[in-house]
DNA sequence: ATATGCATGTCGCAC
DNA sequence: GTGCGACGTGCATAT
């Protein structure tokens, strides 16, 4: 079931070992983890200096590197997939050496001492979908306009229109023009004011009333205030909701696929 | 030299045993390091789903949780730190459930197959110090005033007023007041309009010439245009050019310190 | 190649 | 807690 070779690991190797490990595992383009005690120095879009301490450095079969201390969600330091690699020893110490180009870049880990080495050859080809977007607002306003509000009619949607792109504009139930900012978290006073810089222009250029309505799960602090004094409106509505309603629709169409009514 | 229980290691252990040491690892507070075949949802801010495929799933001593696939320098799935965790096997299979609260999310990861557990108790106090960022511009103008302009005098620094902070304001050689707004990267037209916003309401409050300048290392496309027509300037400015006069006049600081000339 | 905007952004700091 | 901006942001997409 398991080829012999899909997972290797060194426990508290000698330097020298650890390097042979780490060079055979990046020519099999191997997903490799070093635990060790080590300092890390970074250059390119800017610089850093990471002091001695205990830390895992992974490097992966498409040339990322990341530096994880014991604490954090973010790497301390870390190359993009692409980068090259070079390893050595030197002075009783190993270094490897990451690099990239566009940005000219580079971070090079110096281990003093080592406690494990373990290379892995993983195979991942399962599919990630994330739900609940911003897009997947989009999307349920425009299968379901009730959503937004009863009788209204999308036209069109990312629509460009100077100085940017509004979001999804359309026609109400009295024939009026509406532009919607969707925002998939508690909207900002930035999107209130992406709204009005939309507004304008358009109000300047048509000769017909337009209302400007900021789509999101709730405001912020001001933002009402905002909206009121520049003559646009809220709508209350939540990512997870709409992706429900996508679910849904995706059911219903599956229903319909197999011969069955759709509701 | 090395306690022995810094670090444990299991390679194709039965998910019972998994279980065990995954358990224990997390009462030690110990990093935590699952290879294996799983598949991941998460439900929260959003919700995700990723199919069966061979990950990493890190979980760390203050409770961050990563799933990275073989590829990539982001994590697929990941929780941030102080999430709490339960582990059970289930059908043949090992979920480990990470959940925390504010916002209200979880992870669950469903092993099916473990590759390898290792456990290890990292200890980290080195300091991380990062240069050349915005920060590191800031200070650098305020130090060396010169590096913006010849004559600058420098009045105060993140000033609020209304709608927000300035970077820097102050004085040039003939007397006029000056705004500057630093970019440590290419300036977008946002910085130019952001730079705009803070200058309208003071030129309307105070009675007196003001210049509005943007400090960078270059501009994007049409940013010079926007600058002109606002009356706006610009400077440019590296941020590693910043980052170096720093460390010069840290270094004349240190020589002063020991009795040498700085200079 | 550059520009624009989203992200389960994260993180830090001020109010 | 909320707001605001920086980040070695990364990333996808459209031009």
């Amino acid at each position: 079931m398991q080829e012999p070779d899909k997972l290797t690991v060194l426990t508290n190797p000698k330097l020298t070992e650890a390097k042979t490990a780490i060079e055979k595992a990046l020519l099999q383009k191997r997903t490799i983890i070093v635990a060790g005690n080590c300092h890390v120095h970074y250059s390119g879009r800017a610089r850093s200096t990471l002091e001695l301490g205990e830390r895992l450095l992974i490097i992966k079969e498409d040339g990322a590197l990341l530096v994880h201390r014991p604490v954090g969600y973010e790497p301390v330091n870390w190359q993009p997939a692409g980068s090259v690699f070079h390893v050595q020893t030197k002075e009783n110490k190993l270094e490897v050496h990451g690099v990239r180009q566009k940005p000219r870049e580079s971070v090079l880990v110096t281990f003093n001492q080592i406690y494990m080495v373990s290379a892995l050859s993983l195979n991942d080809s399962g599919d990630f979908l994330l739900h609940a977007t911003e897009d997947d607002m989009h999307r349920a306003i425009l299968m379901k306009p009730e959503l937004f509000e009863e009788g209204f009619k999308p036209i069109s949607w990312e629509k460009k229109v100077e100085p940017g792109f509004v979001d999804i504009y359309g026609e109400d139930k009295d024939g009026k023009l509406v532009i919607i900012e969707v925002k998939r978290k508690t909207a900002t006073k930035e999107a209130a004011l992406q709204l009005a810089k939309y507004i304008e222009p358009i109000k300047a250029k048509i000769n017909r009333e337009l209302r400007g309505v900021l789509v999101a799960p709730s405001l912020g602090k001001d933002v009402q205030r905002i909206l009121a004094t520049m003559g646009l409106e809220f709508k209350e509505l939540d990512p997870k909701k709409c992706a429900e309603v996508l679910k849904k629709t995706k059911n219903a169409k599956l229903e319909t696929f197999f011969g069955e009514d759709s509701q």
